[in-house]
DNA sequence: GTTGGAATGTCAACAACACTGACGTATGCT
DNA sequence: AGCATACGTCAGTGTTGTTGACATTCCAAC
């Protein structure tokens, strides 16, 4: 429980950078940058009758085209009935393609359509903006940094999602 | 807009971390690791009648005892109705104390209770615990890019907020 | 081959939390 | 006195999450 000033303890070897004042710097950064992280996205999507939940889906129908929705709520981490309000709504207004799977009828795999990818584009392209500028001023050596700790801060099976992602995108 | 591929132009310069696929996995792991980052909180909140809101509220209050009404709105970033809604649930509860203000008496300052302050401890326990096995896995270097990739990324009101609760908090 | 369970996806209703807009009250400032 | 500021509140709406009930499809045991 209580191990505040915990590092202090240790001020012969380096561990100054984990104290609890480090620790809820560390809580606020990530909650301001996360903030101006969906910002811009957000702008857009607000203009449109879609939100957050929207473009997650999008992204990662764009990330690995085909996927299950079973795939994608494993991914998103919600309920498949909350999936399915968004992705009903995208499929309506033809954005996300559904079809029947071949091998299994019971799975429904996504598609973007030329409209989705054209929508993808424009969110991802604010994001990106906002990511390379970010990087750009920080460097290689804290871009590196900045992965690291935010990997080591998923939960485990989030991990090996992000794993898989990452390689197979490359 | 469509600048894809942009780095790799200069391959010559150190410039291959700020390729769109560089960016795209960048963006994934703030997705991911923001998941995890809430994730003990809201469990612990999902047994009560609380919930990430009040979290945000409780968490700002501690940091900062005494703010007012507004400056924790602009904190938070979100209309006076929805913390409203937040605080009065709070100090309903007991968990939060709202005094007039001795200088200007149309404002109010905000405390927390011991009872808040209990649960601020458990909430902020959880959420340290996981941040510190983070940092404590990446190391000093990685924590350091990691803050200043975050800081890089907020709007730039944000970046003030934060810098001026990091001053005052050291 | 039929049946029953597991997996997949859909429809309906509800709760939490954000938003806008309008209004009321107390207070401070000029 | 008149206007601005800080805060609270009521009403209405939208997005996004939840649970519960249900239809379809697959597969394996009988």
């Amino acid at each position: 429980m209580s191990d505040g000033r915990n590092a202090s303890a240790h001020h012969g070897e380096n561990l100054l950078f984990l104290t609890d004042e480090q620790l809820r710097q560390g809580i606020e950064a990530m909650f301001f940058a996360y903030r101006g992280f969906t910002a811009d996205p957000d702008r857009i999507l607000s203009e449109m009758a879609y939100g957050r939940a929207h473009h997650r889906a999008i992204h990662f129908i764009n990330s690995s085209p085909g996927t299950t929705v079973n795939n994608l709520l494993n991914i998103l981490g919600v309920t498949k009935q909350s999936l399915n309000r968004v992705l009903r709504a995208l499929i309506d207004q033809g954005l996300v393609e559904s079809k029947v799977g071949k091998v299994d009828k019971r799975e429904r795999h996504l598609f973007l359509t030329d409209e989705g990818e054209k929508l993808e584009q424009t969110l991802s392209n604010a994001q990106r903006a906002r990511m390379r500028s970010a990087f750009r001023d920080a460097g290689p050596d804290a871009v590196a940094g900045f992965r690291t700790v935010l990997e080591a801060m998923m939960d485990k099976e989030m991990q090996h999602a992000y794993t898989r992602l990452k390689e197979t995108g490359t």
